[in-house]
DNA sequence: GCCAACGTTGGC
DNA sequence: GCCAACGTTGGC
């Protein structure tokens, strides 16, 4: 089993959005990145735990963990003309975008807001704080993944 | 709102 | 194949 961290913006698609969406979970269309693409396409595997991170609000954090209920499938979005994910470069025929789907498996006790993962050294290998990384889709070290969990647990004690 | 970092596009 | 121009991401 892999571990990732997948970004949403939560004005876009929140962690509670993911929480409604159940069991069948959510497609992750929209990606248009390919080195994103192609760990969906070829790495991840149903089973794998995601760190669900919310970008683009204050502060930044992770505010839980999900897992991959169904491999890669054609990003229906790219097909369509009215989605802003529209890419008449993809065709029915000759996908050329996919996504997985994803489903929360449970929220974290706190969120852990990014600063707090910037200052924690064990952390310091983390891409997420890697200077000018921005991957939406990005593999996390379980090493990484625990101290996250863990972060979260001694976060909500306080 | 700013802007650094990065990816993509397209002319040549 | 190079690279300038442009668009996007996402923290601040």
């Amino acid at each position: 089993m892999r571990h990732w961290l997948m970004k949403s913006e939560p004005d876009a698609f929140s962690w509670d959005d993911l929480v409604r969406t159940g069991a069948q979970g959510e497609p992750w269309d929209g990606v248009r990145n390919y080195q994103a693409r192609n760990f969906m396409r070829d790495e991840m595997q149903v089973g794998d735990r995601v760190l669900f991170y919310h970008s683009n609000c204050q502060p930044p954090h992770v505010a839980g963990v999900a897992e991959v209920c169904h491999p890669a499938e054609p990003d229906l979005a790219a097909f369509d003309a009215e989605s802003p994910y529209h890419d008449p470069k993809s065709t029915p025929q000759n996908p050329r975008w996919v996504c997985v789907r994803v489903r929360a498996v449970e929220a974290l006790p706190a969120v852990v807001p990014l600063d707090a993962i910037r200052r924690n050294e064990r952390l310091a290998d983390m891409l997420l704080v890697r200077k000018g990384q921005r991957l939406s889709i990005q593999p996390v070290d379980p090493e990484h993944f625990d101290e996250i969990l863990r972060m979260a647990r001694e976060l909500a004690e306080d």
